[in-house]
DNA sequence: ATTAAATTGTAGTCGAGGCTACAATTCTGT
DNA sequence: ACAGAATTGTAGCCTCGACTACAATTTAAT
């Protein structure tokens, strides 16, 4: 009974994350290509991520009222300081994700699949333990 | 530019992990509170899940869809061969990612709530390094 | 046995994320 | 400069997972 409550939680913030896990990889594509190209555009984004530039361009309406993104009108997509700082954040943390496997032996390919779909799921304890452990086998 | 191919894949396979996610999710939970009350109803999975008992009930229909699950209408829940199979490995999987967090010294509750969000993104290829690495911990 | 409570089912709504089709704007090449 | 291509925006639809409100069935208590 009372484990119901216990259980329920972890669910429920599994849930709530997927909210937050396509804004984190907004802002990372959005770095990252801005980064490439000098700038980025709707249709960069809509081919990185394989999907209709109307869903882009309702996505970075979304970001924009969360504040991570700042854009006009058939203008490219820029990152505002608070957006910046979410996407280096992310990359550290996607990096980290991704060392961490290679140094625990899985091949690059496949800890290129599974570091994205990790990465949103690791609270900072676990990164830290995460850091640790690729240091150790560094060594 | 070939690049964009190569990042839209692993975007898209997120994604598309989130649709089985639930269902892992409610086979794991059906087997779990089977084994404990002797039989499983909508109600116990809303209050596992902390959901309404309506879209336990959509969900469930869905699993009957794709076999994993068999129920009549007023009765309790059971899992199919099939779908006790796959509960199997979704436990199997869950305790594989919650000792190695363990071993690498995650703290217990971190490591439960951590598990719960990165078990549905680990590969079998990555599911055996943690094994590996959980027994070399363990010497 | 009948009523009250618990459980399950159904209808209808909502927001998120996806799409197509079409309109508007900006960019480009000649 | 201007037509055609590329890009962006808008309208409207779909599916999915969530909900409330209400109806139906089963279980339990007196």
């Amino acid at each position: 009974m009372t484990e119901h409550a216990k259980q329920s939680l972890p669910h429920r913030r599994t849930r709530h994350d997927h909210s937050t896990e396509l804004a984190e990889d907004y802002v990372e594509a959005i770095a990252e290509i801005s980064s490439r190209d000098r700038n980025c555009r709707i249709v960069d984004l809509a081919k990185y991520f394989g999907v209709s530039h109307v869903t882009v361009n309702r996505m970075v309406g979304r970001l924009q009222n969360e504040g991570l993104v700042s854009t006009e009108p058939y203008k490219p997509v820029r990152l505002t300081a608070k957006g910046s700082r979410l996407a280096n954040r992310c990359r550290e943390r996607h990096e980290i994700v991704y060392q961490f496997l290679l140094a625990i032996g899985v091949d690059p390919q496949a800890a290129a699949i599974d570091a994205e779909g990790i990465e949103h799921h690791v609270s900072p304890e676990t990164l830290k333990c995460f850091v640790r452990q690729t240091k150790a086998k560094q060594c």
